[in-house]
Formats: structure tokens, C-alpha cells, sequence
DNA sequence: AAAGTAGTTCGTTATATGGCAAATTATAAT
DNA sequence: ATTATAATTTGCCATATAACGAACTACTTT
């Protein structure tokens, strides 16, 4: 049960499941996805630990940017099912859209320049 | 989004998932999902009011006993879907299986003899 | 080498959640 | 009518969780 139950508790809260839907066909920097859901950096780092440790994301590290991007096929079946009973359930929810449409904005600004705004707040 | 959340948010308890699973083809009522989770029966009572505030199970009431069950086929298809994803992501759990084994137990006693044998402790 | 920067970890605080017992409600039995 | 009983609601407590800022780490840039 460990694993269903990392999941489920992983999908409990809505700023978690916001940047599932985000990264849904893209990977992004912490940054970004600061960004979108704005809260602060270690509260985003928290979420995405927790994502990471139900396996539903994965993570590469790019000199200073670490970038995020959903479990990939090869993962386990439980992770996929999961990803796509998620996506399917998301696809049509308001903020979803609304969040999909800011996104659209955020990757127009160059990634160096949105962190430097983020630490000058 | 509300619904979603209410629905992810039950399944992030696992004491929910449990029942969830229990209730897979048949109705309960209270007093044998107490049997099965083994806990108080405020306690049980509330988790299931969180349930069917997701609307992943209905209830119908009969004299003083209480049976619940899993959403119809006839849910909104959020429901249905994650019923769907659920039963398929529990049913290798040994968790789960040991629940049923115990149900099966659980089912042979008369429900008017558990309630008696829960009121006595 | 020193300073800067993206991200994480740690420590703290406020709120949410799960647990129980006691009180309450609705129905059944006496 | 009164008592008994299945289940729920309420009130309380302990623990878990989400949020933040400060301290820290890993990497780049100067």
C-alpha cells in the first residue's frame, strides 16, 4: 500500500496537482513553475520532493536549473494509470485552462530573467 | 476543481481506500465496515461522510441499519473513471486481499450480532 | 578565489486531519 | 410510552501538513 497511498496523498493538494497538469507534455525549471503557482521556493521545492517521491514526476539537473517533467512511460503501471486517469479527469477543469494559458505567458520570459525577478522580491 | 479535490482527497486516507475496496461488489453496513477497519464507530462514520461528500459511494438507509455502497455506473464520469483506476491499482495490494479474507469472515456472522458484539466493548 | 544564483533543507508557525468518547438522532422493540 | 440500539454529530486532543524565511548546497560567473 505504500506506494498507492505516496500517490494519493501526493494528488491531495491542488497546488500539487495544478503543476502535474502543467508539466503535462513539457518539462520546466522551478522557476516556472514558482511562477505559476506563486508561492515561495522552498514551499514549491517541498511540493515537488513530495511529487518525486510517489514517483509521479522525474527530474534532470541542468547546471544551476533543475528541470521537471512527468514520469515517463517506462515507469511503473500504477504511475501511468495514474498520469493518465489525472490528465483525463483535468483536461477540462477551469483553473487548468486558466493556468494552461498564463504558462503560455511564463515561457515567452526567458527562464534567466524570471529567476532574477523572483529574487528581487 | 472542488470535485476533483474532494475526490483525491478521500483516497489519501487509507483507511478510506480500504472501505473503498471492501465495498467492491457489494453493500456494507456500518457496523461490518467497523468490524473490518476496526475502529470506532464515530471515527468510520465520519470517513465515510467524506466519501460520499466526493461522491464516490451512496447509502441507503434501511430501519436503523445504514448500507453503503460503491457509486453506480450512472455516476458523473470523474467517478466512474476513478473507481476504475482505483479497484485496478488495489487489487494486487496484499493489504487488500488480506481485507477480504477477513470479510469473508465478517460476512458469515449475522450484522445484528456484530452490532451487539461492538456495543459491548 | 570570491561573489552570485537556482534550488533544497531546516526550523517555525498556523491550520487541517484523524482519532476517540460523549451527546444526539432516528428507528425498533418492549 | 419507555427503553434499546445503529449510526451520526459534536467537542476535544494529538499529529500531520502547508506555508514561509533563513541557512545551506551546488554550480556559474567574474
Amino acid at each position: 500500500m505504500y506506494e498507492i497511498m505516496a500517490v494519493t496523498k501526493a494528488l491531495s493538494d491542488e497546488t500539487r496537482v495544478r503543476m502535474l497538469a502543467a508539466l503535462e507534455g513539457r518539462e520546466l525549471c522551478v522557476c516556472q513553475l514558482i511562477e505559476l503557482v506563486e508561492l515561495a521556493p522552498s514551499t514549491v521545492s517541498k511540493h515537488l520532493s513530495i511529487l518525486r517521491g510517489a514517483r509521479l514526476i522525474e527530474s534532470r539537473k541542468d547546471g544551476r536549473w533543475m528541470y521537471y517533467r512527468l514520469a515517463q512511460k517506462d515507469s511503473p503501471k500504477l504511475i501511468t494509470d495514474t498520469l493518465s486517469w489525472l490528465v483525463k479527469a483535468l483536461h477540462t477543469q477551469q483553473r487548468i485552462l486558466d493556468d494552461r494559458q498564463r504558462l503560455g505567458q511564463i515561457l515567452k520570459t526567458d527562464p534567466e530573467q524570471l529567476c532574477r525577478a523572483q529574487t528581487c522580491k
